[in-house]
DNA sequence: TGTTGTTAGTTACTTTTGTAACTAACAAGA
DNA sequence: TCTTGTTAGTTACAAAAGTAACTAACAACA
């Protein structure tokens, strides 16, 4: 009788992708942030990356692109296109550094405050549906191990 | 007194984005992604896709490119694209399936199965490790709570 | 002051992805 | 056979991200 590879394998232990850490955290990376993208996405037209740089500003008070950079780890370039994004929709305003004319001091605007607060009840919101659906518990557990992968 | 915000919020249960679990599950995913990326790309030169796709033949056998698209969740122009980088790799050969010539059967050709029982092993030698670093206990609850969050 | 090395931020170029339109093949009737 | 509608897969075009090179400003020191 020939066995059938393909058709064995699927009953014994080989690896299933479906079981790799990686690829399940990569799912659930892109299936979350779809969803809560809506939220910044079709209200204001920002990029991920843009949102992000608004509430690292609101949250943080005025930095340089530099601090937002290495605050949220961020690479510049993709900062520095923020932040013109942003700054385009008057979300936010540059001064020169008095100190460091290299630098610019980032400040959000009345509109990007604005947002800013709208968009962090949003991620609230959010995040209360998700410990109601994971319950507080494992939501928290989940906070906890993702945490303790960021760094490698 | 003047409240400074930005200083006041920093003590109180003002949302902090380091805590946004869809932000976390991103994180953790990049990490995660770019450590294990090393295998398939420093050796094969391979992108995340094309490793995705040759995993499933290697997985499942003999399958179409929708098959494929379906089974893994790829869009169609993404599977299309990696079955042609893999073809030019050598990786797999395309027969025009008989009964419907639309479709295409992909099959790994010897040094694709090569690429797959190497990237196989990686990956549980990867998951391993992982199970090391969390405990086994904790990796199986990581992979059972992403789960949970896969479809939604 | 002039030189050397570094840093903040931008720009140019390339790679990758997403979206939509397309081709060729099929299927079910009229 | 001749529609009409659907499907597998590709391609063309646009949006986004990564990489490297660049500009202007700084710093330290001969």
């Amino acid at each position: 009788m020939i066995k059938k590879l393909a058709q064995t394998r699927e009953s014994d232990d080989i690896f299933e992708l479906s079981s790799f850490t990686p690829y399940l955290l990569n799912q659930a990376a892109e299936a979350q942030s779809d969803v809560f993208s809506r939220n910044y996405r079709d209200r204001y037209g920002m990029l991920r990356t843009e949102w992000r740089v608004l509430f690292h500003l609101g949250r943080h008070g005025d930095m340089s692109a530099k601090e937002i950079s290495e605050s949220a780890s961020i690479h510049k370039t993709k900062v520095s296109r923020a932040v013109r994004a942003l700054e385009e929709k008057r979300f936010l305003s540059r001064v020169t550094s008095p100190d460091d004319r290299r630098s610019e001091r980032l400040s959000l605007r009345p509109p990007g405050q604005e947002a800013f607060r709208h968009l962090s009840r949003a991620a609230q919101d959010y995040e209360a549906a998700l410990e109601q659906r994971l319950g507080k518990r494992d939501a928290c557990k989940l906070r906890e191990l993702l945490k303790r992968l960021d760094g490698t």
